[in-house]
DNA sequence: GTGAAAGCGCTAACAC
DNA sequence: GTGTTAGCGCTTTCAC
């Protein structure tokens, strides 16, 4: 038989699952007792840490997190996302590896979208009593969230600004635009438009790094003397695709489309394809996130890599540090790295 | 200003969260009224309800899940996945999304790749006591499962065999795979090569949907009195790549090559790509999953789609069916279907 | 170093 | 219909 071989007994023997205060009986301790040596409490004996733990064992004992939780702490992190994205999604990935091997264990929750909603979500998660809390591209206003963080560990990934209370991690997605409108301008490009999401409403500077690579953009043609053409959409498939389109149609369609996302991205080639507008040839393209599906032959996107870097890594290594005590902010801020691909090349001359 | 409007008052008012008997002294009433008011429970006049519910709006009060947990339900689902690829997204934010108008809320851990693992993750959901489980492509023993399943309400995603104790929901992975053999076979391919999984030691029928899609696949060769070529490899790029490497270097390599997954079959294709061997050209190729990725124009694979149907939102039906006291066990299987798209084509003639 | 007692915030009997 | 009482399983003073 192939059974793994597992500490715990599966038979949790007669009806309910064994408390505290069946391993007490068992071990010949009290109740606090076990409590304190489950903990790794100041104030316990070998002998009693030995006996305790081998009844604990015998039965099979796993202490209930909502019992523990009505006093002390939960051993459950909170993650937050707006959605499960590939961006997110490794963000997710990173954290629940960083705590896997400790004692708390990773819980993530989907909200999103507007600011009522993440906050419902916020308060979700402080009502399950999470020890701490990680927020991946947040809507919610800095002031309420400042609120939250003063009495809970809490990180934001992808948000400008500093707070008082909380920590952050985010790419630097001014210099990655930049980087990005250099590389476009570089290879002779002059109309080269952007694709952004729609305003989020965020007060600088504790805008979503997404906005601020908008600035980014217009910042870099400014600087070459070149007109800034940016249009709006979301972020996704059809946002891209949609935006593509009106770009296309006008009179003097751009030679580049630099769209703030690579979904986006995935649209407009769509876009170019279905109007004869070969890719790159007459058209270049370019996206922002270096997703998994853009290194694929046959996609072969340009983009800006931020995902890459750990930023979960980091996410979970800033609230770990929150969990152990400290209360001085940090921010984060890591450099994105352009990632140039098949779908730019230099304009044709015209 | 813009600040959403938001039911509860953002200031928590002094240090700590009402409680129920904040709320039961601001309306005048007992703490066990305020509990059946914000339960529903039956036997509260009008007048109690308005009195209690104004008070509780005035607090900002919000109910302790690990309080509630304690005695009755946490109002939380879990739902357990291996990791976040796209399939498994896709399943979890349609969870989400069928719980999100309810008082239930969802939350997802991640855990798998083995029996030990994932048991882990199963207990440390019931530490949390949550009122129900979906657990997706799990691989831990049917007896095990079973036996959870006894005390909590437990929903499958994609493994095959039909529960005692909980519900399932799974595509019929022969019949999808065996219809990529009838397209490809069709199309006049003999060498059609498949690229499994390696074994999940799980016993028949209990097995994952993916590994009956291996079999489909050799009912349908041999049906046709093809001979079967099946290859193992872990379904990630890397993994479809190394097998298609071993694949095309074969003295006769086949004309076509499906993957079991359409992440391996990407694999395949850089395969491909890199020994000159074009697609669809020479070498035909074939996933199974249909993600997001595979439909981008310069991917384009032919594939079989499972995750379309919407099994989410069945598994999440099962689940709030148990949930509101159903106990016998429900198998759904859903249809996949073929989605031809620009990698398949007849083979060159030799 | 160890145990007894109180209580976290809520729900579930049971009286009234 | 409403309030009182007890207690879920754990942690935490505070005696000893």
């Amino acid at each position: 038989m192939n059974a793994a071989s597992n500490a715990a007994p599966d038979a949790p023997g007669n009806g309910r699952a064994p408390t505290i205060r069946d391993v007490a009986r068992v071990a010949g301790v009290s109740a606090s007792a076990v409590s304190k040596v489950l903990r790794d409490a100041y104030g316990v004996s070998d002998d009693m840490r030995a006996k305790v733990t081998f009844a604990a064992q015998m039965l099979g004992y796993r202490p209930k997190t909502a019992a523990r939780a009505l006093r002390g702490r939960s051993y459950s992190i909170g993650v937050l996302t707006p959605g499960l994205g590939p961006f997110p999604t490794q963000i997710a990935e990173e954290i629940n590896r960083h705590f896997a091997g400790s004692s708390y264990r990773t819980i993530i929750a989907i909200y999103g979208g507007d600011e009522h909603d993440e906050t419902e979500g916020l308060e979700s998660m402080l009502d399950r009593n999470v020890d701490g809390v990680i927020l991946i591209t947040p809507h919610i206003a800095v002031e309420r969230l400042e609120r939250f963080a003063a009495s809970l560990p809490m990180v934001l990934v992808s948000r400008n600004g500093r707070g008082a209370h909380f920590d952050s991690v985010t790419d630097d997605g001014f210099a990655g635009a930049e980087a990005m409108v250099g590389h476009l301008a570089g290879l002779g490009h002059r109309r080269i438009a952007y694709i952004s999401q729609s305003d989020q409403g965020l007060e600088p500077p504790y805008v979503l790094s997404s906005a601020s690579r908008e600035e980014g953009y217009a910042h870099a043609m400014a600087d070459r003397g070149l007109a800034p053409w940016v249009v709006r959409a979301s972020y996704s498939e059809d946002g891209g695709y949609g935006a593509a389109c009106a770009l296309l149609d006008a009179d003097e369609p751009p030679t580049a489309i630099f769209a703030g996302a690579d979904v986006a991205a995935f649209g407009v080639m769509r876009a170019a394809y279905e109007r004869h507008v070969a890719v790159p040839a007459e058209l270049s393209v370019a996206g922002y996130d270096n997703v998994f599906a853009s290194g694929l032959h046959g996609v072969d996107l340009t983009t800006v890599d931020q995902a890459s870097v750990g930023m979960g890594d980091i996410a979970a290594r800033l609230l770990a540090e929150r969990l152990d005590g400290r209360t001085e902010p940090k921010y984060e801020v890591v450099a994105p790295k352009l990632v140039v691909r098949g779908t730019s090349v230099p304009p044709r001359v015209e």
